[in-house]
DNA sequence: GATGAATGAGCTTTCATTCAT
DNA sequence: AATGAATGAAAGCTCATTCAT
């Protein structure tokens, strides 16, 4: 009488559709920006039909937002494991910095994402993902990140947003510049001089 | 020095209006968005008809490369003062955080233009804005910057778009932040702290 | 009285189901019109799936021309009652107005469908309804009072259908008039005049 | 200087435009409803674009309610005849009988639409056609001529809406009845009949 | 130069209906 | 009998752009 019971259980395999439709209009909007990307086009590279996809996102807009529900939990889940490591403060920035760049070269739709739809089209978020409700988990990481740093003296206490702003403003900055062919070396090679200048513009004394 | 012949300078008043449809188109991009503003919004707004104001910009995206460049020139000129003056590389970069953010407060739609626009909505630049050139003026200005203060020992000579970067993803992110109303001081009180933070992160040694 | 074999009559439970679609989808296509009545909000606010109600209904028409037929048997009966009593023409009319009036006041979805959906969305009933069959049994009784009166002397031998429209088409028009909240006065406060006016129209002399 | 200036008067031709966009949406809206009615449907039968009849109405909506208004300013108009001439009662009944079945004849889509489309479609009046104001000219008519019988003591003084909704429930239920080819007879035919039922009924005495 | 009516492709979204389970 | 995911045609509406005046 309580074998457990896996029938009815609200998703399994719409779940995985789910995240069919989320990982597809990733890469659409990413590419071709939020007013670019139609939902015809959305449905097509996932071999979907419009209305079916309506059956799982009710607006264009609610989709754009659990894109990025999505990718704040990665990237979150992948800074979360730099932040539980026992690593320096200089180490845990090195990592995080290969680890957005990395992301930004493998999967560079999430970093677009991030930086030219979220950032920029906030008319679309502004009804469900008020202030950074959508981008939590990545920001609460920073936040432990940084604020771990302090507490074992490692960086200087300052105001968490202007050591926010450096962090990702910076990273951001060098992917669009990647993004834009300006660099004049692969992104990779500037981890170190990156990392450096971070490091020192937050440490102690 | 007054000989000049004033009528059939192939512009004059053309130019005026010309810079009118860019000041008046500016606001209405930067407050809506590049999609959701449209033709007749724009030539409403400055008492212009549809049909004339295609006479000075001949497609929506070649305003929107228009205005870019002015802005560009605009904030190029700002700097360019600093640049000119013998302040310390120190100095400099306060004067330029303050720049900055004093335009973000009193002109907004420029900045906001410049991020929310121009960085995001690369489909729209894509052609006629290829790398930076549409942006040459102030990128320009901030390269001399770099390089005077290398020249006189007061820089660490690194990678020029690293230290860029790190310069306008900062304060990008900063006011990005702030329009989000999520900052809890005012833009301006940041200025000491961030210029500080850029500061140790380029200086030599 | 008892031996019936309840099992395999070709309904019975399925005769209950075909009920209650016919009684929820009665609400909701008076309340919001039959274009903006969808059959999964039917479905759903009879605790069915779309699929089987399809079972019941093959298609929206059929389902809206079988709730006509239901309303026009509901209103034929009540108005039986008054025909087989033994009461003046002139006090028939009056109980036909007083039940007209209560079922509009205590069951208003009856009377808005008829005056609503039947009676302007004739593309729906186009097929199946053709003439008056679906609504039939109701009028056979208008025409059953109609006749016994000028049998009995009590009203003017006239086209029926002259008597028919002053009758339904007056209290549709005061039906229609209290449900746009014109009426300086509660329905059944017009049930004298009413009926005198009908008497005064249809009586003999 | 002041020789009439034709220029920029905000209309004239298009005025006209406006006129035949209502009379072609009127007779499709009448012929098959509002909801089966489509823009491209309307723009087509009258040789405009889609885009262009937008121009005109910016929704379906507010044509609909131009067109109402439209109806009911003819109507009036025509009645209004009437009660400027000094028949009697009984005429003036008999005269506005045989005015509406002759629009009900020569301009079926008039009447049809004010059943069909007015009277059902409420949802799409609620905004724009609050109360009777869209209906006014029309009713007011009705009105005058119920007041003028009432103060020459020709007819009994009783509450305008039960006079009201006789006259034009009797009225629309007849041409119902006809649109659906239900009656024996042809409209005109019953014009002596009903006008003796309706004077019946709302006469003094 | 200046006007704004006109075009029409294209967008997001809806929904009756089907069908594999 | 029952489910609800899937389909896809079609709807209302928008807007960059053109062009006759």
């Amino acid at each position: 009488m309580d074998g457990e019971v896996k029938k009815k259980q609200p998703g399994e395999k719409k779940e995985r559709r789910r995240l069919e439709i989320i990982t597809g209009a990733l890469k659409l909007f990413a590419r071709k920006g939020f007013y670019a990307t139609t939902i015809p086009d959305i449905a097509r590279s996932i071999g979907m039909s419009v209305g079916n996809l309506y059956n799982y996102f009710s607006s264009k807009e609610l989709l754009a937002q659990a894109i990025i529900r999505h990718i704040s939990a990665q990237l979150g889940a992948k800074i979360r494991v730099v932040n539980e490591s026992d690593l320096s403060s200089r180490e845990k920035i090195e990592k995080i910095v290969t680890i957005y760049f990395e992301t930004a070269q493998k999967e560079p739709e999430m970093i677009d994402f991030f930086l030219r739809i979220y950032l920029s089209n906030r008319e679309v978020f502004r009804e469900g993902c008020e202030g950074m409700i959508c981008v939590n988990e990545f920001v609460t990481e920073i936040m432990i990140f940084f604020d771990d740093g302090v507490a074992r003296g490692e960086l200087r206490n300052q105001d968490f947003f202007s050591a926010f702003g450096l962090f990702m403003g910076y990273l951001g900055g060098m992917v669009f510049l990647a993004g834009e062919a300006i660099l004049p070396k692969p992104l990779e090679a500037y981890v170190d001089e990156i990392s450096t200048n971070i490091y020192r513009a937050l440490k102690a004394e």
